[in-house]
DNA sequence: CTGTGTTGCGACATAAATTGACGGCTTGCT
DNA sequence: AGCAAGCCGTCAATTTATGTCGCAACACAG
């Protein structure tokens, strides 16, 4: 094939999104790489054509001009996404909404917008397909705190590079913001927040940094001080972040009522859960899970729904949990008092 | 620019993937579409140079060449992932495994492959992120219940093109599969299962139909027939999904203990939600929340470290919740009776 | 302010490619 | 068998792409 085409695709994907740009130089040196040797001024002559098919931005300014390419601009996929995928896309955009803090979608939303795209004009004449599908997310339905622009983006780019980076960053207990010099070690998206782990310059002992309490972010170009023998799971299973309880998978046996948790058959709790009907009304399932603070919470609320018959250890657990709700819930201020 | 190489763009935007075919006849008829008035000699030819460049396949068996796209070909995206946004399609991935059904998943793959390849190739010499972040799901990780490949695809085309459907279907209290035509109206995920909501040809009243229940799904091209008042929010209002217990939102006060609920604050379950400190030790929220039943959930389980202060009937709710719950555990069988 | 190195750009000649046209050939269908 | 559609080789005319040169504009350092 004309190798001038697939310059022309290999030049497109090294101009980055707009706030960032690249020169005719650099652009020189990297197709180098890739195997194209040409004149700096064939590439001049290239970015002039490919910016009449393609949003291309040049900044003239500066002397060795800066091409970025459009910040919102559609992506191009190849080949175009079908009808399935842009669905697919949609739903991810409706999951992931109410997860991911809003930075990390905008990265996103050129793809979500190019899906969009896709579903209306291609064979859905009515443009009607929103009125058709819904997803209905679990969970409590809670805001994600706001993270800054710049943070999440310094953070997840330092942490790539292993570099440091700064923060202005008020934890709880501080009286006010401070600059700090974190050496990140790892990321921790947990649902409501994000967490960075790692040491401050300075201070003492591996931190958990809640992202939404930074307020400025900036790399710095040094390298990350982290000691050899540390893993982000290990440090996960310890404890620290007070998920798990134990890193332990329980295995679980329920007797359970038949109409009211059915759907345990259908969608099973784990790969090995074994089924089977007591009688009419009663069922029972063994399986092997993880020993979540969910599994607490969804165990507590189906107490009136299903035995515990192993372990019993989580049976006691979950009694105490109950009896301690109700003594609560039983002497609790009445409606009115505040 | 040289048409020429718009022109390839748009031929491989053109080419779909793999199980779905072009021919250079269709080819010639949509370039012409898209101003490209072409030989179909020409198309011939530039097919054969572009497949040195790209994995394009043909079936020459056929006559009128089947050309298709790899099916698990790496997407090429112009402009090329940045750090950011390729992290952000791994946590989309993470996020999303255990939300969508595999076969939706899979439409996305490619786009994840790439993104999994720019953050190892780019500029993490070591390979070292995946390491480096984790992303804690909610939810008891049960496992979605397999919906078969065809199935899906077929809803999904069906929906959208407005068209009915063939499907062999077993609802759970059919004595064995059968073939029902069905009139769709809309696709309802919620966390473990998908619903087609719709008709059944030639029986009375709206189904819903669990997809993973259907084994063969296959197109039908004739027009639905739907009521011209059918709207799937209302639909869903209308408690038909057992989901929400009313439309009615719940203002909810809530006293709740410090250390352990401190994250309501930083994690609103709501726009309006406010917060005032009562002591040390207790702090007081009030907030405008869904009637879920993962509301529930969540509220029988913070119980001991909540009061209820509003809605009263919700109180004697989670009260009767925890009642039952607590009575029924205390006269459970014992571990070891099966 | 002045040189020096870099970058952008117009022009031009040459090399390379693209393209349509034609004709022979295979394949599938009636 | 006959016909139509589609694939492919070939070729000449045309269009493009590319390197080179020269000049101008700019950036920067001294």
């Amino acid at each position: 094939m004309s190798n001038t085409a697939v310059r022309y695709l290999t030049m497109l994907r090294m101009v980055p999104r707009f706030p960032k740009s690249i020169t005719t130089t650099e652009l020189a040196e990297r197709l180098e790489d890739h195997g194209f040797s040409v004149t700096m001024r064939s590439i001049q002559r290239d970015l002039e054509k490919l910016s009449t098919d393609f949003p291309l931005l040049v900044d003239e300014n500066k002397r060795p001009f800066q091409w970025s390419f459009d910040r919102e601009a559609a992506m191009d996929i190849i080949p175009a996404l079908d009808l399935p995928a842009a669905l697919t896309f949609e739903l991810a955009r409706a999951y992931l909404s109410p997860m991911l803090p809003p930075r990390a979608l905008s990265h996103l939303k050129p793809h979500f917008d190019e899906a969009h795209r896709t579903l209306l004009r291609d064979k859905n004449p009515l443009g009607q397909w929103p009125s058709r599908v819904r997803v209905i997310n679990r969970g409590l339905g809670g805001q994600r705190p706001g993270i800054d622009a710049d943070v999440l983006e310094t953070v997840t780019e330092a942490l790539l590079r292993e570099y440091q980076c700064k923060l202005t960053y008020q934890a709880r207990n501080w009286p006010q913001p401070e600059d700090i010099v974190v050496h990140p070690f790892g990321l921790i998206f947990r649902d409501p927040n994000v967490y960075l782990i790692g040491t401050i310059e300075g201070r003492e002992g591996i931190r958990q940094l809640v992202l939404h309490r930074a307020t400025t972010g900036e790399l710095i170009e040094e390298p990350v001080e982290r000691p050899d023998d540390f893993d982000l799971d290990l440090y996960i299973r310890s404890g620290a972040m007070g998920i798990l309880r134990s890193d332990e998978p329980v295995f679980l046996r329920l007797r359970c009522d038949k109409p009211v948790l059915n759907h345990l058959i259908e969608s099973p709790l784990g790969f090995d859960q074994l089924t089977h009907d007591i009688d009419d009304n009663t069922f029972e399932i063994s399986v092997t899970v993880g020993d979540t603070q969910d599994l607490r919470w969804w165990l507590t609320a189906q107490a009136m729904h299903c035995d515990i018959l192993e372990p019993a250890w989580l049976r006691d657990d979950i009694e105490a949990t109950l009896e301690l709700g109700l003594k609560r819930i039983r002497r609790a201020p009445l409606s009115r008092s505040t």
